[in-house]
DNA sequence: TGTTCAATTGAATCTTTCC
DNA sequence: TGGAAAGATTCAATTGAAC
């Protein structure tokens, strides 16, 4: 079964389920305790907006957390013992994601954390279920712990993937608030950021409380890139809370689910302490995209541009007319700002607001900037 | 049966072998046209001290991709990439890296390029099959393609395994090269190369000879690191022979694999005319030490300055509030430190880390101080 | 000969809305 | 549901022409 079907299939299901129920508000801001996979079976369909998820990983560490039960391990054995331990892993990764992907809206995205032990199990599980990826992001650590032995390169980095519900998925991305938190360059998939120490790391009777706490950089940048205020996002491996610190000062809803006592405590006593950010703080760059649209012809309407006037793009190669219902002539092409400029040029697309300008007593500036104008005046 | 058992079955083989016949001397530096599995079969158990391995991403690419200027992006569409489920490329990845177990030294070591395509694939594919990973690399590329419709992070790296036959491997790592060739510092796990381009990039008609020819000082590091001279290195995907160029100047002895004629006609026209190396070419390989460089919201993302911080020119005459995004909010105006201090001047451009500033209890101090602050804390 | 500017290019899973 | 139209979108490095 494809992977759109089954999202098709999800929907019709919830929507089914509206009719017959009234919708029930999701409870959010809140830490569930208990195992992750039977906390999530306990969620409706689809009530998630972004799911983000720093499962554990003791694979070649000899942890016992995934290791078969039985008796002693024996040098004979430990092949064989790795490689059930794979596969033991492997469902365990099958299970969760599996919940995750049920209780994930169809355009939410999912977020994973891991290092080489676990990822690629972690990756190939994601897409075997039929998550489409987005990216594969690198955190870079700053100051990562060295290798002592100076037996391998220093593991300085963890790898995160981000993927949708499938190809099609229409899934949040604040691109230009990326740009803006990148100094007006594109977001790489490489991310420079410091471990969690200092101040933020979180202490009980002296010692660190939790051994992988992330730092709330890391979760800042992904809660603003891919949610929306408002958006309620999931943490099944809630540790000591850092998704929902950021989630509560960045304005969106939180549910975490853990299992053990002491991180409960401390995660709870965490978020209570955390400050949320006010709304003008809040807000972000938007893109063109995200802002309400103005046609053309509307500044033709409004007289913010008179029929008759001249375009021309930045060379003065092309010259055009403006005509009353906002298309433009250009000898004996015409057509619409974007039709005309593609036109001219024989490029298969073309954004007229930027490839046409108005000849001024400062030169040529674009007619983007007349929309601009006209999109601050009528704010509502 | 066992990884390890395995491992040792072979050794035993091998080593039966030598009694019964002299050991022949293996072939190497030598470029053998076909498919890779079908030569590997061909190669003796236990004959390769490292396999260097670039094998189809399987891209899945849709249709045309069209820069914002119009051109076309010329996107790898080849044949060999193309696979028609993730089954049949994980069943294809499985057969070559069965081979390549096969014919590696008990203590010789694997690297596999991907990138999220098929990363994930090729990595749990590997720990299936018993090899042990040592390392992920990730190669950041200081100069990659951007994302030009500003859907997703820009992919600005590929991902490297490096692993042993198992555990207990007793592998090369020229740990003394490495720390070395990187100023004094432990090798880290994330290297910056810049992409293959200019005069390295082989051309064929004008145009490159192959989509994706790796750049030499990628290899360079790889086989300084874990070969040593006289090393016989094996590439089964070896298109225009970057593998085979490099082991020559470093002394390492090389086989190839490859099944297009064009490449093979380009990698060992490439490979004859390659140089040994000499000591001065061994500095001008290094990729040139990365420029710490801070985004303005880097400080906002790791809490040094809050969301909602008032900031101000020296002589106090515009006040901006910091937002989430790292933008900066005056009024109706808003943009990035350095485009709203542009802005609200009326100049051309401005220097924001220079032009804003923080009241503290010493009065204002520039933004720039806290970046310096920043720096310091985060020194590799 | 040096400097500036325009054009080109690189493993890319790269739009949204309306009819 | 598919096709057409509207609208939004790029960074670093290299090369070669123009000055």
């Amino acid at each position: 079964m494809g992977v759109m079907e089954r999202v098709a299939t999800r929907t019709k299901k919830a929507a089914a389920k509206a009719v017959v129920a009234p919708v029930v508000p999701l409870e959010a801001d809140r830490l569930i305790q208990g195992d992750c996979v039977a906390e999530m079976r306990k969620l409706p369909d689809a009530c998630i907006d972004m799911i983000f998820a720093d499962p554990p990983y003791n694979l070649q560490l000899g942890g016992d957390l995934f290791r078969p039960e039985g008796g002693r391990v024996d040098a004979v054995d430990d092949a064989w013992d790795k490689f059930d331990t794979l596969a033991v892993y492997d469902k365990f990764t099958r299970d969760w994601l599996t919940e995750a992907r049920r209780i994930l809206k169809p355009n939410g995205t999912i977020w994973v954390i891991g290092s080489y032990h676990n990822i690629f199990r972690v990756g190939t599980s994601l897409q075997d279920q039929g998550f489409w990826i987005l990216n594969d992001i690198i955190w870079r650590k700053s100051n990562p712990m060295p290798n002592f032995k100076g037996t391998r390169f220093t593991n300085a980095h963890e790898t995160l993937i981000w993927a949708s519900q499938g190809e099609d998925a229409r899934y949040t991305f604040n691109y230009r608030a990326m740009k803006t938190l990148n100094d007006e360059l594109q977001m790489r998939s490489d991310w420079v950021i410091p471990i969690c120490s200092g101040q933020e790391r979180l202490k009980r009777d002296g010692t660190k409380a939790h051994p992988t706490q992330k730092p709330e950089a890391l979760l800042y940048r992904i809660l603003l890139a891919c949610t929306k205020p408002g958006d309620v996002v999931l943490d099944p491996f809630f540790g000591t809370g850092t998704t929902g610190a950021v989630a509560k000062r960045l304005g969106r809803r939180w549910i975490g689910i853990e299992r053990e006592d002491k991180y409960v405590e401390v995660a709870l006593e965490r978020i209570e302490a955390a400050l949320p950010l006010d709304e003008s703080a809040l807000t972000t760059m938007q893109s063109p995209r995200q802002q309400p649209k103005v046609a053309f012809g509307t500044l033709v309407e409004t007289g913010m541009i008179a029929p008759g006037t001249v375009l021309s793009d930045t060379k003065r190669r092309w010259k055009a007319v403006v005509r009353a219902d906002g298309s433009l002539q250009c000898g004996d092409e015409s057509g619409s700002i974007h039709g005309l400029g593609a036109k001219l040029q024989g490029a298969p697309s073309c954004n007229g607001w930027t490839f046409w300008h108005v000849d001024g007593k400062d030169g040529l500036k674009p007619i983007d900037t007349l929309r601009q104008t006209y999109l601050l005046a009528n704010e509502d």
